[in-house]
DNA sequence: TGAAATGTTGGGGCG
DNA sequence: ACGCCCCAACATTTC
């Protein structure tokens, strides 16, 4: 018995049901395959995430005696060819969400004997559906029934010893990348940071995961979105840890990381069963939205130039690491679609051209729940006032003089709105907007969207 | 997982 | 002692 892992979002050999189910009594031939069609749509710098993760991944292999073949080209055609060379009967893939990953699969197994693993989420989307069969569009009742129905444990299954693999296969070469120094890829490294997490910041989540002055966060997007890290090991994880908190502040902090696992696969589901959140607006109403898109202000958002620090301090943030703090997400977005008046999308489109863990759906849930467009309970009302904001997120201005050198110098209560204080900087902008008046511009233009 | 506008209450300064 | 004003603190409504 032959077959093949194929290997998407799925770069990792711990809880792996796919390679489990691949190797059962098989000779395996882990392939992934270099798809032209998604390469174009990811920058370089996520792409040299994810070859330096296939690099890791075939170490792991290679350590078991298997190796990883690489191939680029169209899935179809490269699988067919795969499946003639090496004589394998049947391809074993971890199921993928996202509207082009389903397309693709559907018109692969009508040709080829695909077979596809739900192992990427705990709940399928058609597993969580409410009462009447339709797919839930609010989180709260979402992730009521999403836990009611979830399985007592998920069994997380550990790398496996040795893969037996089938020999003669050539491979083309893993691209070569530069590293990234604050996200170094592969599963070893998931899980070194998922033990750190669970060591002990898990325990204060719930109020540090807001803080931009604090390493609060998980920071493990990048690995979730290619499968470095399960997310079913990271809900298990999640759950032992409410499970073993001696207080109830330990034990709310687990309970809010769970449900941050939650709304990723929330936002999965709602791309797989409203695939056109992906172009236009869920609420159709707000593809009515005037827009300004102005375009030099556009420039200065995405360069953290606009004079609001907090705003520039959290672009900056992007435009260096790859990565973004997520309350610093949602200031940004506020400010560019509510402050700026510019679409959700161009915003959305700059997100997933500079983060390593540039998801479609989360992303795009993201936005569409800033811009108040979305599924969820966002009215187009709320509105993040950006010096409230910074001042309740960091107070101190640590994450600012971080980001922002130009304001190092500045104190506490100068460095949110230096203009306030009538202080001005030979070397950074005055704040681009008045918040105030654009408030009240966007609360018109939604009204008439509405109407 | 919002913030501004508006309303209410109560303490303190002051005539 | 009392009424008036101011305003902070908090609550509610509105966008």
């Amino acid at each position: 018995m032959k077959t093949i892992w194929w290997i998407r979002r799925d770069l990792r050999l711990g809880d792996n049901l796919t390679l489990q189910a691949a190797s059962r009594e098989a000779q395996v031939l882990p392939v992934f395959i270099l798809d032209p069609r998604l390469l174009t749509g990811t920058p370089a710098r996520r792409q040299a995430f994810l070859f330096n993760g296939l690099q890791t991944l075939a170490a792991d292999l290679q350590m078991r005696g298997s190796n990883l073949v690489i191939r680029r080209g169209d899935p179809a055609k490269i699988l067919a060819e795969l499946i003639a060379d090496s004589g394998a009967q049947t391809v074993f893939a971890e199921e993928d969400f996202t509207p082009y990953a389903v397309q693709r699969d559907k018109a692969i197994a009508e040709q080829l004997p695909l077979t596809l693993i739900q192992r990427q989420l705990v709940h399928h989307p058609m597993a969580v559906l409410k009462s009447n069969g339709q797919p839930y569009t609010i989180y709260t009742p979402f992730s009521k029934t999403w836990k009611s129905i979830m399985p007592g444990s998920l069994h997380p299954t550990p790398a496996p010893d040795t893969i037996s693999t089938i020999p003669g296969i050539t491979s083309d070469p893993i691209p070569a990348r530069s590293t990234e120094q604050l996200f170094p890829a592969g599963e070893a490294e998931a899980n070194k940071r998922l033990t750190s997490f669970l060591d002990e910041r898990i325990y204060d989540y719930g109020e540090n995961r807001n803080r931009l002055d604090i390493d609060g966060t998980s920071a493990l997007s990048p690995y979730l979105h290619f499968g470095m890290l399960g997310l079913r090991s990271a809900v298990d994880y999640a759950r032992q840890a409410i499970s073993v908190s001696h207080n109830e502040e330990s034990r709310k902090s687990s309970q809010t990381w769970l449900n941050e696992l939650i709304w990723r696969e929330f936002y999965i589901h709602i791309l797989y069963h409203f695939p056109h959140v992906q172009k236009n607006s869920f609420r159709t109403q707000y593809d009515q939205i005037q827009w300004r898109n102005d375009p030099d202000e556009f420039e200065a958002w995405k360069q953290g130039q606009t004079g609001y620090p907090v705003v520039d301090a959290a672009m900056r943030q992007m435009l260096a690491t790859g990565w973004m703090h997520n309350r610093a997400r949602m200031i940004v977005a506020s400010f560019l679609v509510k402050d700026l008046l510019i679409d959700w999308r161009w915003g959305e489109h700059w997100f997933m051209q500079n983060l390593l863990d540039g998801d479609v759906a989360a992303n795009n849930g993201g936005w569409q729940w800033t811009a108040g467009t979305g599924t969820d309970a966002a009215p187009y009302f709320r509105i993040f006032n950006p010096l409230l904001q910074s001042k309740k997120f960091d107070p101190q201005g640590v994450y600012i003089k971080k980001w922002v050198p130009e304001l190092a110098h500045l104190d506490a209560n100068i460095i949110h709105a230096p203009w306030e204080k009538n202080i001005t900087l030979a070397n950074y902008p005055e704040p681009v907007v008045d918040h105030k008046f654009a408030r009240q511009r966007t609360l018109e233009a939604y009204k008439n969207a509405r109407s």
